[in-house]
DNA sequence: GGAATGATGTACT
DNA sequence: GTACATCATTCCG
């Protein structure tokens, strides 16, 4: 077998394969399937993370998202391959993490919005100052504090073992519910926030 | 060059 | 529920 054959096996049947394949077929299905992902970051030696319960989607075709009036400086890395990082910044004060989805170029990522936290919970709460850890990680911008996710990150690849903040596939969740966005004005009755149903970890409504 | 605008979080009333 | 911090990016003139 050739190194290619096996490296072919190895996408193409493990989790990560198969996650990789969902980010690549559309925004939605990435979407979807990113929902149970662990989210996972290595800062100074110290692993620091959380199961993904809240997303939302964001197609080029969508008013709502970044991508929507085509690539910029700011929002290029959502027309980069899957399993790119997106990182901006949103009200000046706060880093928010999306996953790019579909082929290149075609400008469609996932926010994440919400995290179980798994991993590192006591460095987590010194860097967000929080005693209560319901609010360590429920929200786009808080998630990024807990888990020192800033725009230096912004373009890394997720889907690389090798990376410093990185997805790792988890079991498929069954209970995923759709609800609007939160948070923005424009296409405002589309279902693109995938949630954990119930979940005690998810952001709050506005 | 300048003004408006957020895919938000926190504190306070 | 409402105020406000704070700034990169975008869009307009």
């Amino acid at each position: 077998m050739t190194l290619e054959s096996a490296d072919e096996v190895l996408r193409g049947e493990g989790a990560l394969g198969r996650l990789e394949a969902a980010l690549a077929r559309s925004v939605t299905a990435g979407a979807r399937a990113l929902v149970g992902a662990e989210l996972v970051r290595e800062l100074d030696g110290v692993l620091l993370g959380g199961v993904i319960v809240e997303v939302e989607a964001y197609s080029a075709r969508d008013p709502a998202s970044h991508s929507y009036r085509g690539p910029t400086r700011r929002n290029r890395s959502m027309f980069a391959p899957p399993g790119t990082a997106y990182v901006y910044r949103s009200y000046g004060l706060h880093d928010c993490l999306n996953v790019a989805c579909c082929a290149s170029g075609v400008g469609s990522a996932v926010l994440i919005r919400a995290l179980a936290p798994t991993r590192g919970l006591e460095v987590m709460r010194v860097r967000r100052s929080s005693v209560d850890d319901r609010l360590l990680c429920s929200g786009p911008g808080r998630l990024t504090q807990a888990l020192a996710v800033g725009l230096a990150l912004d373009g890394i690849d997720l889907l690389s073992g090798a990376s410093p903040l990185r997805l790792v596939p988890g079991r498929r969740v069954r209970s995923v519910a759709r609800t609007p966005r939160i948070g923005i004005s424009r296409s405002r009755d589309e279902l693109l926030r995938f949630t954990v149903a119930g979940s005690p970890w998810l952001s709050r409504a506005r």
